[in-house]
DNA sequence: AAATAAAACAGTAAAATACCCCAATTTTTA
DNA sequence: TAAAAATTGGGGTATTTTACTGTTTTATTT
């Protein structure tokens, strides 16, 4: 806990490439120290129990194969509780995200952060004991935050959906209980696509999906 | 592509850890040049259309929020055939793998492979174009196999002219007049193609008649 | 010329689409 | 904190599309 004194940091991901580009990644950070890397749950597991050198805090993979980030966050809360860990995954699931904190984690962090919110989480970790962001879903969102589109036409997230699903047999009504709204609200996202795509009907919709390679065939 | 010039090297992928993370991995890799990385596939397009300097390869996340792996590797494949696409996936999905090979991908990797063989597969992609790993070739093969392009569905030249018709916006009443024709044998030709086309809608008939090259966009 | 096939045309009804009006929430912005 | 914007949802209606039932005209073949 000195300030001198690297961090200690173990990862547990059961994709390689990504450990292993993490691994650099958190290496090249000063006072960061990844002691080790582990491709599963159990690993980490049989790694402690052989007595080798524990970490102070393990980045930890949520979805993994064999022994998954819930379990082995449980696990390490049991048998080492002054180990913290940090949970990584690529979504936010509320029931996925509760799970993980029930099992002990410390903070829960998306795999599309910016490095420098990893590093800063890190250090939050390791000092404060915690580090959450007030609402990873605001976060998410803001992360995502729209763009513009390369004919000047913005396209929402859920438009594109619309769009795409538009460019089937599917009624609307069908369409509409696959996005799970209602069809008047499908009736909304057909009007302003229309509108921003300057279109009259939904043959126009499927003419620029395929042409602007939102659908491809 | 001369020996001891480095290979000059773009990454899309939405997400920004593991992009940051792949962005070290690579670059460290001597004779790798990551000239520039991409949050989504419509940075990478808008970076090309501004002129600036175009990559050899491009490392492209299939799942994107808003310009996903497919889109973008049609994009570049139409606009700069030069630039060879490599994919990389979570997971292995049969259509989306044909997909992303069909709109122009080079090869078709998983995230969790180990950092040698990306290095081996960008060399690869690089020197003799491709890569395939055996588990991309055998579901390319088990496509293949049960595949018959034209289904043997004969097209008159009227039922053509109708049918490029009904790729637009035109109602059926005015691609009557248009081909000087009662709205009711309009009627006709529709059904006709629908039984022939084996579809329901018109968004059918339009799917069908661009997959078959029977309008161009 | 008669038989046959095809192309063109017709009425009706039901479903889907398109186009208006508007409001309750939530989220973002000022 | 209030205002503005975005999201989702609602009612009603006109038009278009789809699904049937057919008949008439035109062209080809025998």
């Amino acid at each position: 806990m000195e300030k001198n004194s690297p961090i200690k940091i173990c990862i547990v991901d059961d994709h390689r490439l990504f450990l292993d580009s993490l691994k650099g990644l958190v290496s090249s950070i000063s006072n960061f120290n990844v002691i080790e890397v582990f491709n599963d749950g159990d690993e980490l597991v049989t790694y402690l129990k052989e007595g080798n050198e524990a970490p102070d805090i393990v980045l930890l993979d949520v979805k993994m194969k064999r022994m998954d980030g819930i379990a082995t966050c449980a696990w390490v809360k049991e048998n080492y509780p002054e180990i913290k860990a940090l949970a990584l995954s690529m979504e936010v699931d509320e029931d996925t995200v509760l799970k993980m904190l029930r099992a002990g984690a410390k903070g829960y962090l998306l795999k599309d952060i910016h490095p420098n919110i990893l590093e800063h989480s890190i250090n939050e970790v390791h000092t404060k004991g915690f580090y959450y962001t007030e609402n990873i879903t605001s976060t998410l969102l803001n992360s995502i935050d729209g763009k513009k589109s390369h004919d000047g036409v913005e396209l929402k997230e859920r438009e594109i959906e619309f769009l795409k699903l538009a460019c089937s047999e599917r009624t609307y009504k069908e369409i509409a209980s696959e996005m799970c709204l209602s069809p008047r609200t499908i009736d909304n996202y057909r009007e302003i696509l229309f509108q921003k795509i300057n279109c009259k009907t939904r043959i126009g919709l499927v003419l620029y999906a395929i042409k602007e390679k939102i659908v491809i065939l």
